[in-house]
DNA sequence: TTCTAACTCAGAACGGCGTTCAGACTTTGT
DNA sequence: ACAAAGTCTGAACGCCGTTCTGAGTTAGAA
């Protein structure tokens, strides 16, 4: 069965990208473990490109899934608590794929770059509009603080801004800004920690990243008291 | 000269660099565009990573240079001025040297592993300490909004820790941790810039990170009249 | 000056990689 | 029964880092 087939190079492509890294990933190795020739792997992708181009959709969508469903385990009245439970969500993953998140965020390899042209990968849609939705949702009461924002639709990335217009079309561009920021505030440390840059121990980071997550609600002007400590992976009550 | 061979070949490592990314750093590439051989190279370094190497702790430096010097013209009393000077300076480097930013703090290169037991680079402590030198300036206002860090020394990797605690004796954790938080908070944004997750525009990102900074002063408790916009680039009066 | 040690380079070689191609083999549809 | 499509092998090309052998040169000591 060709499908199967296909999953079993995408199983140990998996499992060589989370043992060495982006540039374990090679069409030899994969034939070699498969017990096949290197070059019957281009009767199932066009290219390794190719291939790292649905692993990537695959990983990201795997966080997604997995950053979607934390959020919704928290009642969707408790913005706080909806995106502390997002950006935690998002930290753990990481830190349980290292290799994907250099895979989704960092260089994938060498020369790769996705293409271009096409439409957004469904995955980064969802990263998107989730962001925005919990933008959306603290805005009301992050106007006051952050007003001083100026913004406009047309600064966006075509592709992703059709799509959270579609989604939210009364939203002011302030918030999907806003919503951008947030990203890049879980987005730094995580990638300062993935890549080792704050230092070899275990339990500091997560402080940090923990009180980065509570002074970005106090910036939009929501309550933090009960929010528990991040000695527990779920961060919200 | 031992040395001017050396150079050379850092020179036109860092020209393929630039132009192809960290894989298009190749001894033979190299050795042939001198007339050497490949293996020549091996003569005036030990190994490819060993030129790698050598090429992040150039480049780190050029990036504190500029980044120093942008924050030295400001006036020590303006703090809020620094910190903005700070950060638009880092920003404005990672743009101009995307691939040197990627060397940095992505995937160097296949397999490359930074010494592990040696000492801290030069570089990584001049950026850690001037990033700490702001936060302590910066402390005695944004303890009342940041009161809610706790932070111990034990936490912190023991090389960069030593170097700081030597500077700052006095200086309470939750600074260091304020200023780690303030790294983080630059870099997230510049890294989904330079890895192209912020879409195609050219002008946004630049309004969007300069909100980000005009939020962090916020967040500190300093006062953010006089910061100019982010059209010029020198972002301080 | 002569001898020796160190340094600098070329070139072949080994194993790895992505990719292409010709050919053999199997499967499927008619 | 025959043709078409798909699947796989193995050789080949050019790229890479690295190692090794052996020339050639340089510099210092006897």
């Amino acid at each position: 069965m060709r499908a199967q087939t296909t999953a079993e190079i995408k199983a140990i492509a998996l499992k060589h990208l989370s043992e060495g890294g982006p540039d374990a990933v090679s069409l030899r190795a994969i034939g070699r473990e498969m017990g096949m020739s290197g070059s019957a792997i281009y009767s199932y992708f066009d290219t390794r490109d190719a291939l790292i181009t649905t692993l990537i959709n695959d990983i990201y969508t795997s966080l997604l899934d997995q950053v979607e469903s934390a959020r919704d385990a928290v009642p969707p009245d408790d913005i706080a608590g909806r995106i502390v439970a997002w950006g935690q969500a998002v930290r753990l993953w990481s830190l349980s794929n290292p290799q994907g998140f250099r895979l989704i965020y960092g260089d994938p390899v060498a020369g790769y770059h996705a293409p271009t042209g096409g439409p957004a990968p469904e995955a980064a849609k969802r990263a998107c509009l989730g962001l925005t939705e919990l933008a959306a949702a603290a805005w009301p009461r992050a106007k006051a603080t952050q007003a001083f924002i100026e913004h406009q639709w047309s600064d966006f990335s075509p592709g992703l801004a059709d799509t959270v217009r579609e989604h939210f079309p009364d939203l002011p561009p302030a918030a999907v800004a806003l919503a951008l920021r947030m990203w890049g505030r879980m987005h730094g440390l995580i990638a300062l920690e993935v890549y080792g840059h704050l230092g070899t121990q275990t339990g500091d980071p997560a402080k940090l990243y923990h009180a980065e997550l509570l002074d970005l609600l106090r910036s939009l002007g929501l309550q933090v008291e009960h929010v528990r400590h991040p000695g527990t992976p779920r961060a919200s009550a």
